[in-house]
DNA sequence: CTGAAAGCGCTTACAG
DNA sequence: CTGAAAGCGCTTACAG
């Protein structure tokens, strides 16, 4: 835990003073003193001013502006079971959450709701199996009235741990396996991977590959599986999974060009990964859409970002945030889980 | 706050139980109940074990697993006066975060140091005035030992109003205005610049121009100062200020070519600009070294992805994060405020 | 509207 | 080594 404190030799007054840990924090008890009341009526308007005179309620509000008091969380949440805050948790390396922009709105999105409402997001990333372990401890020892999983892998055990400690939970996108047991916001991923192949279908290309999402991921088999739907059981040569990242992108590409050279489009899941796919393909001489088409998925910065611009599959995911913190409220009142599927659509650009 | 708990009409157990916000936890008395001891020695052995007999110990264990105790941090706090857990508050906008590598370093370094020694990291990001209201509210109250204060800039209140509460704060770079108060890890800005520069000028460059950091960081101005330290008073054509971002390197690349297009090489106060200088000198069809050579600053992952590789100037990323751990850990037993310099080293590769 | 009091779940001297 | 007890700073029925 913490060092010891250090003493040192010379001592005295001055010595003392500045060594002082930090200023005693005003308590309750100090301001209903300054103020004239009870601690009871100091709680009162700290909790929205009900059956309080005008006279107290006022005596009360300028003792906490000259005092500087600010309540003691641990203390008030030892009597009400509440810590006012909920865990935003990255099942993730820490890498990912930099190279991704779908996680930067979504964390703002989530910030934004929470913070309207004076609860506190804790950020925390479960990259490796330590962080796991030491999270998992963490938001199941009371420190979170609950948290948000987000990019959940199907082997993670977290969320196994979380629901057995009875932890309100919600997750973006479908945790796989567990679609029973928790709450759950996704986007339509397999009809927008529908609506993505439909359209490269209606423009005339016929040799289409995908690099499919990492396929223990919701995201990674329902496009693949809406890709299927449209194209039947797919040419092998033709599937490549990637992991999400840029890099990944650009290997798939690669490969898929080796194994299928007579290829006319691909589709893309994510837009990072399209725009390592682009820088590929413009290795191996392809113009986009001329050549090759290129499909994303996200509608992310990364797709106007990208030359050419990206057609790609729009998630609506400031909405997805809004609903993901909507059912947490709500699993943490005692609600039972249940399930939001929001619409995705097709946004056409240049690439494809 | 919350939503009220709704009612629902059709009641019944079996609806209640579905309700039931979560499992009642095991409490310390129920642990001390299952075996035979008191309250007293249940908590003993959560703390250290010391002053407990053996049996007493292995009973207490048993009955920690048997019931899946965990301890109430709340109540623990309440006591202690300690959370056992500290902010790592990053004063960026949230893009920073996800683009810059070393923010990545730093925090991994960071979370490293401190679960080693059981204690939690929060990462908060104060992007905006509305953030650091929350953010400072929520550290001041409590619920943090302390904070780690990444990326400061010297109009930022925040640091004042921490230090003001009394919150144990260590910033990393030398934070504007708070020198003698807050202590702070940081590189050796200055002499790192002063190598760059001395070894442009060993290799021939005679017209050196530079993209500095934000002149309201300590990395903006140190890294400057050490470039006039070897260079005197530089022509004005010859400086411009970037933000660290890769834009801003690729804009003041493209700005610093127009005002001084004699100009043969640059010293680039981040890796990331550095990389985004490289793509605006290439636009303008110069060739690197030959034409125009470049030095950048970090030596972070960028230095090696760009091409071509950067000559740049190694922060110890990793040393920072545990001196920032350990300052911060002095603070938070009350040692006064100290500042450690560590130095910086020039890396060469092919950019200069 | 308001105060006195119980209680949230722990830690830590204090006796033994 | 171990238990009984005080106390950390709050909230919330309960009387009045």
């Amino acid at each position: 835990m913490f060092q010891t404190l250090q003493c040192n030799e010379d001592g005295g007054m001055t010595d003392a003073d500045t060594r002082m840990p930090r200023r005693a924090r005003p308590t309750m008890e100090d301001v209903a003193q300054m103020a004239g009341v009870s601690r009871g009526t100091v709680s009162r308007v700290l909790n929205g001013g009900r059956h309080v005179s005008t006279p107290a309620l006022e005596a009360v509000q300028r003792a906490i502006r000259k005092s500087g008091y600010v309540v003691n969380q641990h203390a008030r949440s030892l009597v009400t079971q509440r810590s006012d805050s909920v865990a935003f948790i990255l099942a993730e390396p820490q890498d990912r959450l930099f190279e991704d922009p779908n996680f930067n709105i979504l964390l703002r999105g989530c910030t934004q709701a929470l913070s309207e409402r004076d609860i506190t997001l804790l950020l925390t990333i479960a990259g490796t199996q330590a962080d796991r372990k030491r999270i998992g401890r963490y938001v199941t020892a009371g420190h979170v009235d609950g948290a948000l999983l987000v990019s959940d892998h199907a082997d993670n055990p977290l969320i196994a741990e979380l629901l057995n400690r009875g932890l309100p939970v919600v997750a973006c996108g479908r945790p796989l396996g567990h679609e029973r047991e928790v709450s759950y916001v996704a986007a339509d991923d397999r009809d927008g991977a529908r609506q993505m192949v439909t359209y490269l279908r209606s423009r005339g290309y016929r040799t289409i590959g995908t690099i499919t999402g990492p396929l223990d991921t919701s995201g990674g088999v329902d496009r693949l599986a809406g890709y299927r739907d449209v194209l039947g059981e797919p040419d092998p040569r033709l599937v490549i999974a990637g992991d999400y990242t840029r890099a990944s992108g650009e290997e798939a590409m690669d490969q898929l060009l080796r194994q299928a050279p007579d290829l006319d489009a691909v589709f893309v899941c994510s837009d990072l990964m399209a725009a390592g796919a682009i820088v590929a393909l413009q290795r191996a001489g392809k113009r986009i859409p001329d050549d090759v088409a290129v499909g994303g998925f996200d509608d992310s910065a990364v797709a106007t970002a990208a030359m050419p611009r990206l057609t790609t599959v729009r998630q609506p995911l400031s909405r997805i945030s809004g609903e993901m913190v909507r059912l947490l409220l709500a699993a943490i009142t005692g609600d039972p889980p249940s399930a939001v599927i929001l619409p995705t659509n097709l946004v056409t650009r240049e690439s494809a």
